[in-house]
RNA sequence: GGUGAUGUGGCAGAGCGGUUAUGCGUGAGCCUGCAAAGCUUAUCUAAAGGGGUUCGACUCCCCUCGUCACCUCCA
């Protein structure tokens, strides 16, 4: 598999020994996640699965940044501590996380829980003369780092003249970037340089070390965090092992609303919750991946939209397959189903281009679909297709509602008395069961000869 | 100002130096007691503009213009 790797800007070949490891960094623990977290999350969450699927054993570790001004500002705000915030937004992120689908990271650290690691990283730092000490704090001596801005593709001059920030007279250089803040003030902890809370950058440096090694295959996380964030931690993690951090640096592209960049002064920030009150995880998942990972997404109804209508037509897929109980054989699906296949895997493999996966994955159900119209999906053809269309529904994410058999046996029997009914033109009565199984949640398919029928998802924005 | 991207048909969005991307939309039709869904088929003579390389460029190179992101916390 080739990934695009923004250290060296070109496709890299995905090595590794006995598994892929990967670090994701995860988010901020402030308050509720919004749509831009869930399309990093459903990216990674895929490859994940893609590589899973192929047998190929992943370690995910994905972070909450628990201790940060952010939330201690916040706590502040709404008078609770701020182990209290960002332990309830880590339980709805959890919630959101579970109902989009996504599979569970090996483990999710928190800072606040690695403050040991970063000081033993720290002290290294400090001692090579990576870091100094100032009044305010332990920072980071990014002239000591002659790589620094390899990966934001930045210079240190550019850096030095473009500084707006207020410039911290105790720091060597505006570039240095705190490793250590001194403050009295909770949370806060003990350290052989004095009281006080870690930098942002430092967790994940110490927290992916501790996890995957020095040297790990993939570090994902949104475009937004090349700079400073990941530019930071190489610095750090490289500096404390005098070895490349990770093979491979992965970076997912930003979602804007109706072409506006998602921010709160604008007021446009959707929450997963949100969004998933009215459109549910399957028609998010495919909006996530409906373009190339490393490229921005728009959020709009119309794409949404169009996003429902292809879920709708999965259904039908699946369920025409489901329910197929014909035993003639009236047509040779294998080649579309392998090539079918194996295109679907080339597309990831090259640099995981769901975009491209997805129109092979269409196509194939576009096909049985028109096939299924025609009445000609046999038992035979349905299990020969099926665990093509699972293989990739489990890949990317995707959770059609599924029936038992006994379920298909009693909806069967509702639509044969409907059938009656239609025979017998008494129409009237037929439309009250029509009713009855759409309260079910299920939706009839009426084809020349038999009346299928497939159990979607019930989604609100439709209805409106 | 710096850096990195990017500019494809009504919209979304890929690949590729010469072949229909694909999906949505739209038009027509099939099915039907009605509806919904589904299906079939057609459709838009797409490549920001200007140069160049080439037998041939949407695809490579150069220039111009535009858009976006990052440069401060951010997925």
């Amino acid at each position: 598999m080739k990934i695009s790797d923004t250290l060296t800007n070109q496709k890299k070949e995905l090595e590794f020994s006995d598994k892929v490891r990967i670090y994701l960094c995860g988010v901020t623990v402030y308050d509720q996640s919004h749509i831009g977290h869930a399309r990093t999350i459903i990216v990674f969450d895929t490859l994940r699965r893609f590589l899973e699927a192929n047998n190929i054993p992943v370690e995910l570790i994905q972070n909450f940044t628990d201790v940060d001004d952010k939330i201690i500002n916040r706590a502040k705000e709404q008078g609770e501590s701020a182990s209290g915030l960002s332990t309830k937004y880590i339980q709805t992120y959890f919630e959101d996380s579970d109902r989009l689908n996504i599979k569970r990271a090996t483990n999710y650290p928190k800072a606040t829980e690695h403050i040991e690691d970063m000081i033993n990283l720290i002290k290294e730092l400090v001692n090579n003369e990576s870091a100094y000490v100032s009044k305010n704090g332990v920072y980071f001596r990014v002239s000591e780092f002659s790589e620094y801005g390899k990966l934001s593709k930045k210079k240190t001059e550019d850096l030095e003249s473009g500084s707006r920030i207020g410039i911290d007279e105790s720091k060597e250089s505006p570039l240095d970037f705190a490793l250590w803040k001194f403050s009295d003030a909770q949370p806060n902890w003990e350290s052989p340089w004095g009281k006080g809370r870690p930098g942002w950058h430092i967790e994940c440096s110490a927290m992916s070390i501790k996890y995957l090694g020095k040297n790990f295959e993939i570090h994902g996380g949104g475009r937004d965090l090349i700079f400073p964030h990941h530019e930071n931690e190489i610095a750090q993690s490289e500096s404390f092992t005098s070895e490349q951090f990770a093979k491979i640096w992965m970076h997912a592209g930003m979602i804007t609303i109706n072409g506006e960049k998602m921010s709160k002064s604008v007021g446009n920030v959707k929450s997963i919750n949100h969004v998933l009150e009215s459109w549910g995880p399957n028609v998010i998942r495919l909006f996530c991946i409906s373009g190339h990972y490393s490229k921005p997404i728009d959020y709009t109804e119309d794409l949404l939209k169009e996003n429902l209508i292809r879920l709708r037509q999965i259904e039908t897929c699946y369920y025409e397959l489901r329910l197929a109980d014909k035993t003639e054989e009236l047509e040779d699906i294998s080649s579309l189903l392998e090539e079918s296949r194996e295109k679907f895997d080339a597309a990831l493999n090259d640099d995981f281009n769901t975009s491209l996966g997805l129109s092979v994955f269409f196509n194939m159900i576009k096909t049985i679909n028109g096939l299924a119209a025609d009445e000609k999906i046999s038992k035979s053809i349905s299990e020969q297709a099926l665990p093509v269309l699972e293989y990739m529904l489990e890949v990317l994410g995707l959770k059609v509602q599924t029936v038992s058999d006994d379920e298909i046996k009693s909806t069967f029997e509702l639509i044969n008395k409907r059938e009656k009914l239609r025979d017998e033109k008494k129409f009237e009565e037929a439309d009250k069961i029509r009713d009855q199984i759409a309260s079910l949640g299920i939706s009839l398919i009426d084809h020349k000869n038999k009346t299928l029928w497939m159990k979607k998802e019930a989604i609100k924005a439709e209805k409106q």
